[in-house]
DNA sequence: CGCAGTCGTGTAATCGATTCCATGACGATC
DNA sequence: GATCGTCATGGAATCGATTACACGACTGCG
């Protein structure tokens, strides 16, 4: 592979010419601009940016760690992110912890092993020592989605608290009053908040939230499964469940029809995060949907400003409630298009 | 951030010695090892993978160039990848498409710029100079799921051949005798394969199959909705619509819903690629599961085997049918799980 | 006791870029 | 015509690692 030296040694310039053709500083003189860029022409040249980055110590190049890759929902916020990043000059390395805190450190210690520019976070846990250690050496870094109380960093999240009163209204409007939650990991913050959403908008229709009501999952479709079998053990098995992702809604649609009971007749489903399939699953599903593109756009803003000198701030965007069908009666008209979703609020 | 010279410096030694303390080189006296590894400690010293990678023109990383993210099959096989990568001693970096030649050819050019070791691709298109260069050049590669034919590159996929056969003996023992496909693009080798192997399937059963029941699409949901509108407008609609992907079995799904129709009364439906939802659809999706796991993982060692100089082999595994609900009559009995897919073959 | 071989260590070259500084040519100004 | 500034260019240092080579100390053997 052609290196700079080779294009030099081609074009009869020092290398330092070429560096400067290649980053077009104003003083080469036509000729010589001429020479190189037909050399590099010639020999197929294209830059070593390791080397590149190394002198400059800048890799242009951003971190993601992601909570679970397979999850539609990050998938998408992974897909936004890359985007927006593109746009802006940076490329993205991904790293899927797949809700394992032990894999999410893997992955921070090896981005930071290659010198990304900044880090983008939607951590699994609390914080372990690494993060904390990255935070203090002031990586530029920004939580998305998910964030750790305590530390200095830019957080860019839906707030999700208006769409659970939505729908815990909707749901007291068809009736329901045994509500069931099933809990994402109480390390994380979305694990938590949504269980404190759901109790506090229960409780403004004087419902209570019992423990044998809040199932304790960890975003995977496995745990919602398991969550549900349990409640419908119950001896007075609750009329709703509420699942606090889209996967454990996945594993608690499995649970419901392993046990040849049907939605929402024996049990009632909505779920946090809205995706495609919900249109066409049976019956489709009632879910809080969030401006996913929106967040991971903003993320990546916040994240650059913050390693280009600026404030970089924190951002949270509104999410909203999609009626459909898995809670009970139908809203009132069907959803006008299969494309777009209608919103009540 | 510290430096091996900083190290260096505070463990009394040369660099050097660093350095062999840290690729474990044998020659290297306890006394000396002991007071890097503390100097290592207190400094909280990371080595810099990009000074290591220019020196060592390794970067221990793989660029994967997938189709489509978005696209479930993809997410799951760029899962796997990382997963085997990672256990070989890799990191990888994703480069999504998008099913655009000219994303795919800024991605490669991209991860050849950042010197990966190697490049896992599933091709957009037939081949842009710029991959065909890298061929040339030598850059050890491997396509996965999609191929560039005439190129001396090895390939992992699955062959879905016997798989479509199943699906038609299926289909035409429900009675179902107008087929149609939504084909994928043509510059694709999937794109081309399905279709092939559906017409061949057919073909045993002394069916036809029309240009008019061959719509194209680009395996995006849109294009699976335009194709099945045209389809249901024909003034002999199909009886039965094959998607040559999940995605675009989506869009035929919104299309069939926003005619008021249903699946598979007025329309029967099938797919390729099978994913998890499609057992919760309203009907559960009769679909061609591929292995996709062992795709990626085979992919990765095919691979790793052209890096490290031995020869990386070709693999071509079955796709298998997966009888569900959404063309006719339910199967003798009922999937035995929700976590488990039947296969009839 | 002397010589060869081994072992631990340091010096310095190297990877491929960027960039500071020096230099020479040339034009403008007084 | 001397002086100064500008411009194009090249030489060399530098980023942070790895590694070939040199060297001194020590061991073992004849």
């Amino acid at each position: 592979m052609a290196s700079i030296k080779d294009v030099a040694a081609e074009a009869g310039v020092s290398v330092a010419t070429v560096s400067r053709v290649l980053n077009d500083h104003p003083s080469v003189s036509a000729e010589a601009r001429a020479r190189v860029l037909a050399a590099v022409e010639t020999l197929g040249y294209r830059p070593n940016a390791v080397a590149r980055s190394l002198r400059t110590a800048q890799t242009h190049t951003l971190g993601l760690v992601i909570s679970d890759v397979m999850n539609p929902y990050f998938t998408e916020l992974a897909r936004s992110v890359e985007e927006e990043a593109r746009a802006l000059g940076y490329s993205v390395i991904i790293g899927n912890a797949d809700e394992r805190p032990d894999l999410q450190d893997h992955h921070v210690r090896n981005l930071l092993d290659r010198r990304i520019d900044g880090l983008l976070v939607s951590p699994t846990d609390g914080g372990s020592p690494l993060m904390l250690d990255a935070v203090r050496a002031g990586t530029p870094m920004v939580f998305v989605d998910r964030w750790i109380p305590g530390v200095d960093v830019p957080v860019v999240r839906a707030d999700g608290q208006g769409a659970v009163r939505d729908l815990v209204a909707h749901l007291h409007g068809l009736g329901h009053r045994r509500l069931a939650i099933i809990a994402g990991p109480a390390a994380t913050t979305t694990g938590r908040e949504r269980v404190e959403a759901f109790r506090e908008a229960l409780g403004a229709y004087g419902l209570e939230l019992p423990d044998a009501y809040i199932g304790q999952g960890d975003f995977q479709a496995d745990s919602g499964r398991r969550v549900t079998e349990g409640f419908l053990d119950l001896p007075e098995p609750p009329e709703v469940v509420f699942a606090a992702d889209n996967l454990m809604a996945l594993g608690a649609l499995d649970a419901v029809r392993a046990r040849g009971l049907r939605v929402p007749d024996d049990l009632a489903l909505a779920a946090f995060d809205d995706i495609r399939w919900f249109v066409h699953t049976d019956p489709p599903i009632t879910a809080i949907a969030q401006p996913t593109g929106e967040l991971g756009r903003a993320a990546v803003r916040a994240l650059v400003d913050r390693i280009e000198g600026r404030p970089g701030e924190s951002v949270t965007l509104p999410a909203r409630l999609v009626v459909r069908r898995s809670c009970g009666e139908p809203p009132a008209s069907a959803e006008p298009s299969p494309a777009t979703n209608r919103s009540q609020s």
